[in-house]
DNA sequence: CTGAAAGCGCTTACAG
DNA sequence: CTGAAAGCGCTTACAG
């Protein structure tokens, strides 16, 4: 007898099918003895609404959006973040028969009318946020944004203090931070946390300037090691760039961490599977939370805590 | 005035709604005449099908389901293979209007009744294969399996004997494999590869049980160490391998490539961002043919080539 | 607060 | 080879 449908659900209730409709969809204006017979009524069928129906009369698909703005069309698969987003994402939507809709794009042209659910954003930057709320009815942003979006961001400031304390508590006193893209709030904070705790200790930072890529960071840290060669630890603002600066030393001779001690940030599988000491920011959980905002329009602004993972690069001793 | 309906092109085109489906969905019996007629007409006011309208009338879904067999519900997050599956699929659905549904599953239990236009296998065994293709209608494997099912796999025994080859002419004579779980071709097929290339150099060859994950190749390589100290040259049949191997390498204090020699398999991010040397697949492309073939119902079974990206993991000088 | 009815854009027997 | 018609499972004015 197949799936269970509206009419399904009116019958065993005793009520029309528009009444189980406002039922469903949480709209007001239903009496609350009809609500319940309702109520019961799915639970007894285990009723779940067909979305291509829902979509096709509503005229909104059963979509939801993931937009990541990254210049390299193939970023998804040369940067494990966005994989630890979708992973996250398609956790979260997993028996909701939510279909996710990805994007990826250099940048954000005109305006958009989404007809899904709503959207998840990576990398969007705030004007452009903005414009996707009014154009989509519902965004969240991983990452702070505009004023009247959405966002869901681990504890960046946190985390730069907790990579510059580490590698000082080891005994650094030459400490470069690698930054990320100036446009992105994420970076910026790290970099500031990282900076406020070498000079609360009286030391010089040394900044580069990161654009959180591997081959940036790569080129950066030769020159930095060029100019300043009495640099002991280096912050990197992500794992790639903490990736990239680890090839320029080794490609110059430096032992890691004996020379310099490395922290990253993101503690995804970059770091995991090679010995890299990095914040850790739950990545995965984040983008789940973010899907389900959206769903749920939820709108608020949480932080998430951050910690310090702690391996080979940073000076972790060897078992044997 | 909103998008062009299949009313509108009937319309147009001086034909019925029944005959501009039919010529949509390539059904035989039309006029030829008429057939031209609707192609114009489609072209005209660029026409595409309401995906969600297809999907309540016809009851099947507007979905490309991506089936990912692994023990670890976050595995796509925590193995960046997946992630490059992933991308390439999306990429070759870009434009389409085609969804994308991600199962993650230990394993596959019963017959599925499949909704949508297909799918996408990773990791499944050829009986189970075998079942979807018929739930599905049509499904695509990433490496070999059934004698019915499509398949596309990387030249994995080429990329075996390629590795192989590699440590062997870098002066390597104690070499080990690390191979993958039992059940999956791709990891058989490499772990053979090489082993024929060390035992057509007069070499006695040593095997290590891996099953692909991190943690275990960390294990077995400290056990390998520990009975076999003189060993200076090891094969990894996937980067996450090689790099649990390395990092036992590196905890019992050997140094790489120095003492020990480490080649992996997949070329992915794992290996690209910490120097070691790998048999290059092309992932990205091979998923977006597989998501391709699957949509084309195409059957066919494909063999693409592999080859060497040289790193510091096998002993590539250094710049400076 | 409630329901009858029209309609979303397609597909698919069915009759011809 | 073709078209009129029913129907997929919902939502949404509209009238009451």
């Amino acid at each position: 007898m197949g799936r269970p449908t509206l009419e399904d659900v009116a019958r065993l209730a005793g009520v029309s099918r528009s009444t189980v409709s406002r039922v469903i969809n949480r709209q007001p204006g239903v009496a609350p003895s009809h609500r319940r017979l309702v109520q019961e009524a799915v639970v007894e069928l285990g009723y779940r609404p067909h979305l291509a129906a829902r979509a096709l009369a509503s005229g909104r698909a059963d979509t939801l959006d993931l937009i990541i703005l990254d210049d390299d069309p193939d970023a998804l698969s040369a940067n494990p973040h966005y994989a630890r987003v979708l992973a996250g994402t398609v956790k979260a939507l997993a028996g909701n028969d939510i279909r996710l809709q990805i994007h990826v794009l250099p940048t954000i042209v005109g305006s958009w009318a989404g007809t899904g659910f709503g959207a998840v954003l990576i990398n969007v930057p705030p004007e452009s946020a903005q414009r996707l709320r009014r154009g989509y009815g519902w965004v969240v942003s991983m990452g702070r944004s505009a004023p009247r979006v959405s966002s869901i961001e681990p504890d960046n400031a946190e985390g730069g203090r907790l990579a510059v304390d580490h590698l000082y508590r080891a005994g650094r006193r030459r400490i470069a931070v690698i930054d990320g893209p100036e446009s992105n709030p994420c970076a910026v904070q790290r970099r500031e946390g990282g900076l406020r705790v070498i000079r609360e200790a009286g030391l010089e930072p040394v900044l580069v300037r990161g654009d959180f890529t591997f081959a940036t960071a790569e080129r950066r840290t030769r020159e930095l090691m060029a100019g300043h060669p009495d640099i002991d630890g280096i912050f990197a603002c992500c794992d790639m760039t903490a990736a990239g600066a680890r090839q320029a030393l080794s490609a110059t001779g430096r032992r890691v961490p004996d020379d310099v001690a490395i922290v990253g940030f993101d503690d995804g599988i970059v770091a995991s599977s090679s010995g890299l000491t990095s914040v850790r920011q739950t990545v995965e959980d984040n983008a789940g939370l973010a899907a389900r905002m959206v769903l749920a329009r939820e709108g608020r602004r949480v932080t998430v805590p951050v910690s310090l993972t702690v391996r080979e690069s940073s000076g972790h001793h060897r078992d044997a």
